[in-house]
DNA sequence: GACTAATTTTATGTCTTCATAAATATTTAT
DNA sequence: ATAAATATTTATGAAGACATAAAATTAGTC
């Protein structure tokens, strides 16, 4: 079994490499976890020799199978959780996401599947992420920016990128909540402001920087 | 804040304290929590430190109103996690101790309250222990031995002392689990075997070994 | 290609929690 | 009361996870 610091490594490289980065680097990781680069130098050689990753200079850090599956499984807990939190505990979303860092360390075998059946088989979090399956497989994640939307194009809310209360009140005021709807009726070329649908009815411009925080699903 | 290890060692003072020990020594809070009487005179100095214990060596160990409070809080989160994992995700009797302790150390102020709601405020845990309110109050232990009901009493079936496959597997033939029903008929006084009824019409005699490992609540 | 900048690695060291071994106190029993 | 047993404490050290500083390596840029 792994330590609590080995599964926040594995999983800080899991999210690096879903993240598109191609290689993977000890700063890269030290960054993730803000620590220090010595420090994960250390750690990539503890995890190299359990087998849960392997490490060539030229090619950067890649999980090995065990490795990966490890980080699947915080993962998995990790959204599980953050689901029950915000679905039977009544937490906001911005609230669930540091008591799920806290919960995804749990250690019971069947703890995950357990929870999946009582929370009836979630698909996403409520950040829209993808929750892994039992047996490791995950879905893509389908968030995209608002910013990234085509004219004509419906989505639903999902998620936002920039949880500031700045943001998230100008939100309020405009009636958008998870899972609102939104379509993309008009793209200003001049300054990249579009032009959306909120709901059925109400219509109104926002900024590029309001579309490129807040993430969507394509319907 | 307190690290998992404070928590840990707070807790089992607390326990040896309401287990009815008068004098709680370095060497009790080391068997407690299996490890070495000097690591245990190290964190006794930490946390008096930390104003959550004060040590005489005449008295032992006393918590301060702070070290108890915290106690508390962590006792509190763990038995409501028991009544999650055994209500809410099907786990058995004997299954829950474990995943809770780990759970009862997930930080988060309103996290204990928010899931004693979902709960339903539930007043006792599956090993029939008070669960602590919100302001620390802490109901008195009612649970009694079956060997210490009276003749003609009542009682509802709380935990089991001893967790034997052995123990539990008798239990199952005999249909008793927990919140079963049980009236005490007769004492046999010869070997101090009991004579019962469980649920509304199964008359059995059971043995004084058995009747000291069952735990019940008077009725 | 050479030089500067950035990254990676090594060498050390800190802090926390635990352990072992030995020294010191305290109990207990005869 | 005193020897033997038991508890407590001190001194020391190990392992894990982190940091800083400096050395070694690699990458970029002119």
């Amino acid at each position: 079994m792994q330590t609590l610091s080995e599964e926040n490594y594995l999983k800080a490289i899991y999210n690096l490499d879903k993240q598109g980065l191609k290689k993977i680097t000890p700063t890269a990781i030290a960054e993730a976890l803000s620590n220090n680069p010595a420090s994960v130098v250390d750690m990539i050689k503890k995890l190299n020799e359990k087998k849960l990753l392997q490490y060539e200079k030229t090619k950067g850090v890649k999980l090995t199978d065990k490795g990966k599956n490890v980080a699947i499984m915080v993962v998995r807990k990790h959204r599980l959780w953050e689901v029950f939190l915000l679905e039977k505990l009544g937490y906001g979303w911005e609230e669930v996401h540091d008591i799920a860092e806290q919960l995804e360390h749990v250690h019971n075998d069947e703890l995950a599947d357990r929870l999946d059946k009582f929370l009836g088989q979630p698909k996403y979090d409520p950040h829209g992420d993808p929750i892994p399956k039992a047996n490791g497989e995950t879905a893509t994640t389908y968030k995209t920016l608002l910013a990234e939307i085509e004219e004509g194009k419906e989505c639903r809310v999902v998620a936002v990128k920039d949880t500031s209360a700045a943001f998230l009140q100008y939100l309020k005021k405009l009636e958008i909540g998870i899972s609102t709807r939104i379509s993309l009726l008009e793209k200003i070329p001049f300054d990249n402001s579009i032009v959306i649908m909120i709901g059925k009815d109400k219509k109104t411009t926002v900024s590029k920087i309001f579309a490129e925080n807040l993430l969507v699903q394509e319907l």
